[in-house]
DNA sequence: CTAAAATGGTAACCTTAGGTGACTATATAA
DNA sequence: TTATATAGTCACCTAAGGTTACCATTTTAG
């Protein structure tokens, strides 16, 4: 029953940049997730934040959610799907143009929304708390500089 | 021939700190990854840093590496398979278990290592040249900070 | 006004990265 | 010296997403 993946707690060394980044990024997303289950939606998997996150309060149609989130619409239509199945999302055909799918949030799923905003907002609270206000900001900031510069790095 | 991921440069909002994560944690793997194919380390992926990152200057068996990287030895094991395969990395039976496989790196894996090193080194240098030596440090002991608090949330 | 190209979506299959269960071979302890 | 634990391996499963190929509707250009 028990897994098989060992304990690697006991090796936290130096790390780097990178390693950093891997881990705080891990570690929020479990938070997030486990802050909406907390709060009663179940079955919500944090990959499902790529069609939350880019479905606008008042719906969009799939291929512009998929592209919002810089993936495929297969992938976004699977993620439609299961969001669907979980009713958070309802989807039907645009009017307007019969091969478009709209996509919207169900009332549960504003709900969620609001919720997933509040525990973003309680998880960032709990940061800069713990880092101070000025350096939680510093954080921010700084995150989005390494990220221009090295995507900058690539060209 | 081209990829239907449709680009998603347009749509950068602002962003919350998961988002932010997220892309910065992506950009920076990137950036070391063609750092290596640059400087000549060709079939790198940025998964073989799993193994690369937990082997001992002097070798250590795979049980031993996978525990550190917090991974199972079957994982692990492939990974070994393919750095071998790629002349990074050798195995031998310990001659004093002889259950144990013991890694270790060949001369041009201990060349990938220091130019991983030098590389890391470069791009943390970039981010910090642009974001300011002090912000940098900042950013470093945030995202530990950060890391930790949300681990604890957990418990 | 219609034929060609573009766009929205779907389905089947592939890839990457890793985990699980069951197994063998060797070591260690009762 | 049998029982248990440990190192590794094999075969298979899962999660996420991409690729190719396709159909159905617009849209556009001749």
């Amino acid at each position: 029953m028990s897994t098989q993946r060992t304990s690697n707690k006991v090796y936290q060394r130096a790390a780097n940049l990178r390693q950093r980044l891997l881990r705080a990024s891990r570690a929020v997303n479990v938070a997030i997730v486990k802050g909406l289950h907390a709060r009663g939606f179940e079955g919500l998997r944090s990959t499902h934040t790529a069609l939350l996150s880019n479905l606008e309060l008042d719906g969009a149609s799939l291929t512009a959610v998929a592209r919002r989130a810089g993936m495929t619409k297969q992938a976004m239509g699977r993620l439609a799907d299961e969001l669907i199945r979980l009713r958070y999302i309802k989807s039907s055909r645009s009017k307007t143009d019969r091969r478009e799918v709209n996509l919207a949030f169900t009332k549960t799923g504003l709900s969620l929304m609001q919720h997933s905003f509040a525990v973003m907002d309680a998880i960032e609270k709990r940061c800069a708390n713990r880092i101070g206000k000025g350096k939680f900001q510093g954080l921010l900031s700084a995150l989005s500089e390494t990220a221009i510069e090295c995507e900058d790095e690539q060209a």
